[in-house]
DNA sequence: GCATGATTTGAACGATCGTTCAAAAATTAA
DNA sequence: TTAATTTTTGAACGATCGTTCAAATCATGC
């Protein structure tokens, strides 16, 4: 049985190797194309490895989860902190985007691949309960808490369905799926994320300010005319 | 071997059936999740009929996809040529997402289980290429020409952008995940689409007029200031 | 250095997988 | 009705799946 605590390095250097292969195929096929066999000879290990460091299977699936989670939300978090107190919404989206598209650009490959794991997790009610809702909701809780009160005329449920709609924006985008590299005939690519990111905050933040009465500053009043 | 055209009714209505259980389970579990035996004991034929109609397996899973996606490429179409020439973003973009609203909310389940089978065919680079871009990227075509005649100095780029956020945002809404009532302690409802849907329009129109310099018309320019 | 526990190995378990096939049944065409 | 074709059946194929286990190896504390 493995230890709670690190234990041994060549352990804890074995449970790296396993996430690490683990993350890498899953991102590419999904947790149900991808078996522990393809995984420990992707990682280089003896197959019953997986089942000595993780058991079952789904065991290995939420740890490859888990792994970035707390790095990913004590930079969220920082970020957050580190606002003005008048900062715009802009800010405020960026600090909760900002962490995954430094990690998406320089985190190294890893991060790539888990951001295709957690738009699979996102976007399925298979996964969310258990994977997306109980890793992410504390610092999700977090920033709508900021963004109410950013838009302190707007109603809460408003911001969760803005909050709703960046989620959807964002897992779609650094999964980088290709789409709109063909769509566009090679205008855009999915790959360039330091472009997309830079147009999908003014995006989310007025799509944020139409849905609600007001930003608390301005007073501006989002557009209705819709047929 | 099946033939091409409708054939017999009997085997059409067998093959129906097969689609609709394939269908349902696919939406739950995901392709590699659900096997053959799973669907034709669901379906209540014999497992060999699916291999019969559909071989391989990948193929079933192309119909699936394929089936219900003419018909919301015509109701897309004839909402987008339906449209006054004027007609404003939220117009346009009504005509994109209102098919498949109506169809989620009245077209029976077999429509629900569809949109949560696009939500991960649309959020993985695994399937789009085959299955995403092949079914809907002629009408999505025709709609960024809509959108880029509507935001005439917008640049193109910026449209596709704002189509790929669109994306993200209706896939994730339709596949109704049921994170956002978690999140919201119950306050939002991701069964609620209609209530959704009537947030996402404004949403969506605000985003795509800030990352364009103009909506052609009332010269609006999005706002500039994030740090 | 020895004993204890953690880690790794190699093999095997039963179950389920996608696919194939020949024969039976049902339908259509003549 | 007879003949041709399509559809359905039931069984089986080899392959791979997640998981288990006893034995071997390694590292550590006494």
């Amino acid at each position: 049985m493995p230890t709670s605590s690190p234990a041994r390095p060549a352990a804890t250097a074995t449970r790296e190797r396993i996430l690490d292969a683990a993350e890498r195929l899953f991102a590419g096929a999904g947790y149900d194309a991808v078996s522990l066999r393809m995984i420990t000879r992707e990682a280089g290990v003896e197959l019953a490895l997986a089942n000595y460091h993780f058991v079952p299977k789904l065991e290995l699936f939420r740890a490859v989860v888990e792994r970035r989670a707390s790095d990913l939300n004590a930079a969220r978090m920082a970020a957050l902190e580190a606002l003005a107190p008048d900062a715009p919404l802009e800010a405020i989206i960026d600090a909760f985007s900002g962490p995954f598209l430094s990690r998406s650009l320089h985190g190294g490959p890893g991060w790539k691949a888990y951001a295709r794991v957690i738009a699979q997790v996102a976007n399925s009610e298979r996964w969310t309960h258990a994977l997306m809702s109980a890793y992410f909701d504390p610092v999700a809780h977090a920033f709508v808490a900021r963004m109410r009160a950013r838009l302190p005329r707007a109603r809460a449920e408003d911001i969760y369905w803005g909050f709703h709609f960046l989620i959807g924006a964002m897992t779609i985008t650094f999964a980088e799926t290709g789409r709109i590299d063909v769509l566009s005939a090679g205008r855009c690519a999915s790959s360039d994320l330091a472009t997309i990111h830079a147009r999908m905050l003014p995006f989310l933040a007025a799509g944020f300010r139409a849905i609600c009465a007001s930003d608390g500053i301005s007073g501006e009043t989002g557009r209705q005319g819709h047929e």
